[in-house]
DNA sequence: CCAATGATTCGATAAATATCGAAATATCGA
DNA sequence: TCGATATTTCGATATTTATCGAATCATTGG
């Protein structure tokens, strides 16, 4: 992963409301979470969360799909773990983690259809 | 680590001087680099460097002490452990990575398949 | 004390970001 | 086709960020 490209996704994730996307989409794991259901549960109007969506897109960081009237997006966990190995790589004394530290989407999470906003 | 000082780690090193500012200061180590060493190196006017330096240190990722003349920078490794662990905690599914992996000062870059702390 | 050195603060300015309502664009069900 | 639903695009605006020279502050050596 590059220095340019690095920045953008830790741009992406400096932000109250995407960090909080972010999160809420790695909670949902591969079947995602609709532009609706993020604006609402993050509590902005559906505009400026499509704003915070494309930041994230155009990051790498999440993917989206149409899915009937709505659109899904789902987190990225390969640019995540690019992006975590980049960190621990260059910022962190290149002490690497093995192969146990790897992004996954969501081992310990039996059911997404919970809502958990804290 | 809470959400808000997260944010403020992400967006120091979510730009370009910034960021190459802290891998120096990562291969640097314990010793540090000095502000004005930081500029030339970077390729920016002092006072530019002031203002980046002020970013990182206000996020926690680096610690300051004056030596004579000069004002030496250190990376906080702590810190960017922490940030690591958040990351790894809640935007990475919750993947955890032992103690293996947490940030060292470089020193000479030890074997990279060292596991779990003995 | 004074001049030199290293760093920060202070303007002032250009650029990027975040916000949100209104309008436009898809999709579906009937 | 029509109306309802879901999302994005478009303006317009307020805020934050990045930049850099000039001035200021702190430290050292003579």
């Amino acid at each position: 992963m590059e220095a340019d490209h690095v920045i953008r996704a830790l741009a992406a994730l400096a932000q109250e409301h995407r960090l909080a996307v972010f999160r809420l989409l790695v909670q949902a794991g591969a079947e995602g979470l609709a532009a609706g259901v993020l604006a609402e549960r993050i509590g902005v109007p559906p505009s400026s969360m499509s704003f915070h969506l494309t930041q994230l897109a155009n990051a790498g960081l999440v993917t989206q799909r149409r899915e009937s009237r709505s659109i899904i997006y789902s987190a990225d966990y390969a640019a995540m773990n690019g992006l975590m190995g980049y960190l621990t790589e260059n910022c962190c004394g290149g002490v690497p983690c093995g192969d146990a530290g790897a992004c996954q989407p969501d081992p310990a999470r039996p059911d997404p259809a919970r809502k958990a906003n804290s």
